[in-house]
DNA sequence: TACACTACAGACAGACTTGTCTACATAATC
DNA sequence: GATTATGTAGACAAGTCTGTCTGTAGTGTA
């Protein structure tokens, strides 16, 4: 039943993975080591060999999502659309695909802040950063359309964006994406150059 | 030093206020029922004699603040500004004097939903309830105004509104309440009859 | 073959959690 | 004044949590 120990991945990315789903659809305060190790299959002292504590392996979880979550963005609002001024609104339309997955339970930086209420927690550091890079890329997208004003617009889209993850995260509503692209639509007319 | 019986509140009130400070502040999750009940001076079996559970008591705290924040909402929205076309805007106003509270840390119904991630709790269905009669009053200033499409409107505007709260918890960033503002007026404007 | 490394399995300590129970004190009411 | 309500103080049970420790099995390498 179990796979070969060649073909199964490494101990340290079974317990990423495993800890990856759990933290995200429960959160990190309703996970503990011992689900982890149990529903990853791995001996205990083996998650304290690769990690610190269990801090750590949250921040390394954070850290690991954050990279991911961006490439996969990126690339789908880049699937989505190729125009400069597209790509500012296709970022919605990303949004919607990401509300439609099943396990959608909102930003997982979000809630750590939340859940950890700690700036001290190395995990806060993350998501701090996550938000910054967010703001870096639709920024860059702004510019590439030449809109005016970028800073304040990028600044005004970003609160459709988080707004959006948030009522759809509490409302389980996929629909708020369309609401925010409207909206960021209107925006996005009024800081027109043309 | 203690206030004699008569003048103190009644030992509910003590546990409700102490529980809403420290709920607030650190989260449901991180805050025990012995600290609860060491800081408001109150034993155990008192705490237990008023509320079935501890999630009883975050059920009930949520409901009271539910009932106080939107009175302490409308009436301050009414007090910054008359006209209906401006009290739709002035909302964003009433958000920053919120922010502006030292002791700020989001919308204790978006961190209590994070931090419980159970649909089933008592505290999900209050939280759920203080959404909808957030866009209630939003929807109920729309429609004096007079706006197109109040609903879709108002839609929007929550997006901006929750979107504000978030970005406010994360970054301590008080600024986002005009940002927001400012993108809200572009909205309305947007659907202005005249 | 011998050694080192990695992982498994599970006991264990110590701290923390919620909730119950008893014993005692004070306040209000008949 | 006696009785009943309510509150205090703290022990206690039963469970959870993180993190450490020991013993054993398997794997790769010298």
């Amino acid at each position: 039943m179990t796979p070969t120990k060649s073909s199964r991945p490494s101990v340290r990315d079974r317990i990423l993975s495993t800890a990856s789903e759990l933290f995200y659809k429960e959160g990190v305060n309703n996970v503990g080591i011992d689900r982890i190790i149990a529903e990853s299959g791995v001996a205990k002292m083996s998650l304290y060999n690769h990690f610190k504590s269990k801090d750590d392996l949250i921040a390394t979880w954070l850290q690991q999502r954050d990279e991911r979550w961006r490439i996969w963005f990126k690339a789908t609002v880049e699937r989505l659309a190729t125009e400069p001024s597209d790509r500012v609104l296709a970022i919605f339309d990303a949004l919607q695909e990401w509300f439609e997955q099943p396990n959608f339970r909102g930003c997982a930086f979000i809630n750590s802040t939340i859940e950890l209420a700690n700036p001290e927690h190395p995990g806060y550091q993350v998501s701090l950063h996550h938000q910054q890079t967010i703001f870096d890329y639709i920024y860059s997208l702004v510019k590439s359309a030449e809109l005016s004003d970028p800073e304040i617009l990028t600044q005004q889209l970003i609160l459709l964006f988080e707004g959006a993850i948030v009522v759809a995260m509490m409302q389980h509503n996929i629909e708020v994406a369309v609401r925010a692209k409207q909206a960021a639509s209107v925006l996005v007319t009024a800081k027109s150059k043309s």
